[in-house]
RNA sequence: GCGGGCGUGGUGAAACUGGUAGACACGUCAGACUUAGGAUCUGAUGGCGCAAGUCAUGGGGGUUCAAGUCCCUUCGCCCGCACCA
């Protein structure tokens, strides 16, 4: 397989050598070229289990293929990590580094609509397109374990997923009112909505009532908090997961609704709260409009016409609308009330659309001393508002700080740890209530009313209802379809392909329907990484043993926008099968880095409509693939937000030239101890930098180095080679045609990784500042580790120094050893 | 409101546990080579000052021999969530 011949062209080093000339520029555009299919010839980036060796398993998010191709967003993240991938190869690891695509999702099925072109025809043009950009870039993925998510092979697995959360308990049908993008004509997930808005489309959203199928994502909300503890993730996607799930600790406490008489009306309300030892503070309770009661109770409401209109003005409002005004509105009920169960005091009862359905128990009891809320609704309605935690003044705002317990009876003089603790305990020994602990993550709506998704492998029988479809008769392949267009009533496009839709009842054998909804974009990706490890399974999604060999993934990056989207999915779907058995981990992924943002030069969003898009093809014909490698991870902190400059990346281009252009100068001669630990210091630094993330300055550090042999008349071969090491994860083409130009007949990224040694990199004289008081006046050098008498000598005996001491009284000498000299004066 | 982050030259940014602020680049200026260039090479480059100096890490205060780094306070910016009881 190795062409020694194609490698350096039959050319010795020597000869390589004499035919330099001083116009003899780097060539990337025929090196590049040569060197990806030399690695792809020789298949070097293959990679099998191999017991032998530690394995690491790095891992990017694979893209949607887009028809516009690859962004230079994407080649920020796919860099990064393929230098992580290469370095961990040279230092001896079998490493996994994937890609794939996750194909399924609305713009292919929009550009179907609008050209009739099929999405499944149109996304396989889009990934070639994909996978040569993502080859001209030189990555060391191994392309034989690509994965595309629309590919019945893989999502065959993802309806088999299904139907275990089916079957477990975990997906089922429910009607309810869901978000829905009237643009997009498609129900959306809780995580799919940004401020009232279609995370895709910007479209804003309403309130549709829609039969949907769900994930109980709920069902794990305390362990996905709690096991994030357990994994390296970076801070910020830690406490926006927390945050998103939203968990609170508090009490569901019963109010018996009565009549204005206090007779019972044999109607329990329960309301949540997280401070049930203010009760003594309530004045009033709250339900949500959709709060069944309010229909159930209806005829014994004076005012229920009002009611009513309340109820269908709130139904009317999207939830942009209902939540952006904060000004309280809402209907007393009359006639009926609320018993506080501490107390028994009797207290009107309102609907509000400040409380939600959905949340908690959908009814609360409102303290309006302590919840601004709740105070804002107290003013209007004039309601009573008494202070049961000292210390605020309740005249103009409530006070939501601790303060100890008044005017609430057993409670009095605690604070809050044992007001809580007493008010609970005193509910649970009365039976009206007990502790509590709610999330505001919802479960995950699953449907979709689209075409271009996984079928979801349910049928319905009248007698039967809801039965998945066997097993063995998977996959169940998406039907081709005469049109693609969604409509307005909420049918997907599959309602229409009634051969398909009509099928039998894989239980009773009567007749049923399928499903024609269709599963959302993030379901293929939610395992992608779990099949990764054995591709071509047909008979598991993975088997065990590539499993336990290659997860967890150890180092993930990704876009800080799936924080709350692919990454909580895709670790609720890996725990879900690690429950089954199917999986030997809990948490998927061991660390998670998120790159920033790269913007276009104007500092704005790169975006078609700006006419500010860079697109990565035009790099690399320019100025090669190295030059874009080098300059995306030069470009500033990989986890900031970055501007694109070209002016920047030219810097980088004459980098690599510099670095062609060394090349005849290295001679085989020996470094001396200052050329050693010039290399050294670049070793350690480098190595080091890598694994931090910190690939801006671990570029610089290659730059210093760089430099350091620009400036010599001949460059030691060992110290030219070790170059070609630390900078083969980062420029892969030059680093192994100036390899093979040295006589190489291995490849630079099967070297080991070169050693540092901390000792060699020292220096063994040392410049010191000197110091009068903190300010600098000098510098002295000295032996490393001098004795410190010589160094306040030596001090002292600076000019400048002298002079400025002059008349004072020398108190004390600092010396920190081989960094400073202070004198106080 | 809650949570997270940031503020350093003309620009992108360095600075590990407090220890020579501005590494490495871009840009700019000067020079060299070219008939010419936005190509290449060399040098200079935080501000003020001829200089000795002095002022500089958003502002103010503090701790310390010493603060970009630690503490308090204040201003400004970005991101996420948000009527979640």
């Amino acid at each position: 397989m190795c062409d020694a011949n194609a490698r350096h062209n039959g050319k010795s080093f020597e000869e390589w050598q004499k035919e330099w000339t001083v116009e003899d520029r780097y060539n990337f555009r025929t090196i590049e070229g040569k060197w990806q299919k030399i690695w792809e010839d020789e298949k070097v980036y293959h990679v099998d289990i191999d017991k032998n060796k530690e394995k690491f398993y790095v891992l990017v998010e694979f893209p949607y293929p887009s028809g516009a191709g690859l962004h230079v967003g994407h080649p920020r993240s796919y860099t990064a990590l393929d230098v992580v991938a290469r370095k961990k190869r040279m230092q001896g690891y079998n490493v996994l580094y994937p890609m794939g695509f996750d194909a399924f999702g609305l713009p292919a099925e929009n550009y179907a609509i609008k050209t009739g072109v099929h999405p499944a025809v149109s996304t396989k043009a889009n990934i070639a397109n994909f996978t040569r950009q993502l080859k001209s870039l030189g990555f060391s993925f191994d392309w034989d374990r690509c994965v595309t998510t629309c590919d019945p092979d893989y999502y065959k697995w993802t309806q088999w997923m299904f139907i275990q959360f089916w079957k477990h308990g975990l997906a089922y049908k429910d009607k309810m009112a869901i978000n829905w993008c009237p643009s997009c004509k498609v129900g959306l997930a809780n995580e799919e909505v940004v401020n009232g808005h279609c995370e895709r489309c910007g479209a804003e959203v309403v309130r549709r009532d829609k039969e949907q199928w769900m994930l109980a994502i709920t069902k794990y909300a305390d362990r996905l908090i709690d096991d994030i503890e357990t994994v390296d993730f970076i801070d910020r996607v830690k406490s926006t997961q927390v945050n998103w799930i939203g968990r609170s600790e508090g009490a569901e406490l019963e109010f018996e609704l009565t009549d204005n008489n206090g007779n019972n009306l044999g109607k329990t309300m329960v309301v949540y709260t997280t401070r049930p030892d203010t009760t003594f503070g309530v004045t009033y309770c709250v339900m949500a409009p959709e709060h069944q009661f309010v229909q159930e109770l209806m005829n014994k409401f004076e005012n229920a016409s009002e009611v009513q209109g309340y109820v269908e003005a709130t139904a009317k409002k999207s939830e942009l609308q209902r939540t952006a005004d904060t000004t309280k509105t809402g209907v007393e009920l009359k006639g009926i009330k609320a018993r506080n169960p501490y107390n028994g005091k009797l207290i009107p009862v309102f609907i509000s659309d400040y409380v939600l359905t959905g949340y908690g128990t959908g009814a609360i009891m409102a303290v309006p001393a302590h919840d601004q809320r709740d105070y804002d609704f107290a003013k209007v309605f004039n309601l009573p508002i008494i202070q049961v935690l000292e210390g605020g003044d309740i005249s103009e705002k409530a006070w939501e700080e601790d303060g100890s317990h008044i005017n609430s009876e057993f409670l009095n003089g605690m604070n809050k740890e044992d007001g809580m603790r007493a008010a609970i305990d005193y509910a649970v020994k009365n039976g009206f209530g007990h502790a509590k602990v709610n999330f505001k993550l919802r479960d995950w709506v699953f449907s979709r009313q689209r075409y271009w998704g996984e079928p979801i492998p349910m049928v319905y029988c009248e007698h039967c209802g809801w039965q998945p479809i066997p097993e063995d008769q998977l996959p169940l392949t998406l039907p081709d379809v005469p049109d693609y267009r969604p409509n307005d009533n909420g049918d997907s496009p599959l309602a229409n392909a009634t051969e398909w839709v009509n099928t039998t009842c894989p239980k009773c054998g009567g007749h049923a329907k399928r499903e024609t909804d269709v599963m959302p974009n993030w379901a293929g990706s939610s395992w992608y990484f779990l099949r990764y490890c054995d591709p071509h399974n047909s008979k598991e999604f993975a088997s065990k043993e590539a499993l336990e060999y290659w997860m967890n993934v150890d180092w993930y990056n990704g876009g800080m926008e799936h924080t709350t989207l692919h990454l909580l999915y895709s670790r609720f779907w890996h725990k879900f099968l690690y429950d089954c058995g199917y999986v030997p981990t809990k948490e998927p992924y061991n660390r998670r880095t998120s790159h920033g943002m790269i913007l276009a030069s104007d500092g704005e969003k790169m975006s078609k409509s700006r006419g500010n898009v860079v697109n990565p093809d035009d790099i690399v014909n320019n100025y090669g693939a190295d030059t874009f490698r080098l300059y995306e991870m030069f470009i500033g902190p990989f986890d900031q937000v970055a501007m694109w400059s070209e002016e920047s990346l030219m810097g980088v281009y004459r980098f690599v030239g510099k670095i062609y252009g060394l090349f005849k100068k290295v001679g085989k001669i020996e470094p001396k101890e200052a050329d050693l630990r010039a290399m050294h210091k670049c070793i350690l630094e480098v190595t080091e930098r890598i694994d931090g993330m910190r690939f801006n300055t671990a570029v610089s550090s290659l730059m210093t180095y760089v430099n350091y042999l620009a400036g010599m008349d001949t460059i030691p071969q060992v110290m030219y080679e070790t170059l070609m090491k630390l900078l083969s994860p980062f420029a892969p083409h030059l680093s192994e045609e100036m390899w093979a130009r040295m006589g190489k007949d291995t490849l630079v990224l099967n070297e080991p990784w070169p050693q540092g040694d901390a000792k060699m990199a020292e220096d063994n004289v040392v410049t010191l500042a000197v110091q009068i008081c903190g300010k600098m006046r000098g510098t002295i050098e000295m032996p490393k580790d001098a004795p410190q008498a010589d160094v306040e000598q030596k001090a002292l005996a600076l000019e400048n120094v002298a002079r400025q001491l002059e008349g004072r009284q020398v108190k004390k000498i600092i010396v920190v050893p081989n960094r400073i000299v202070n004198i106080v004066a």
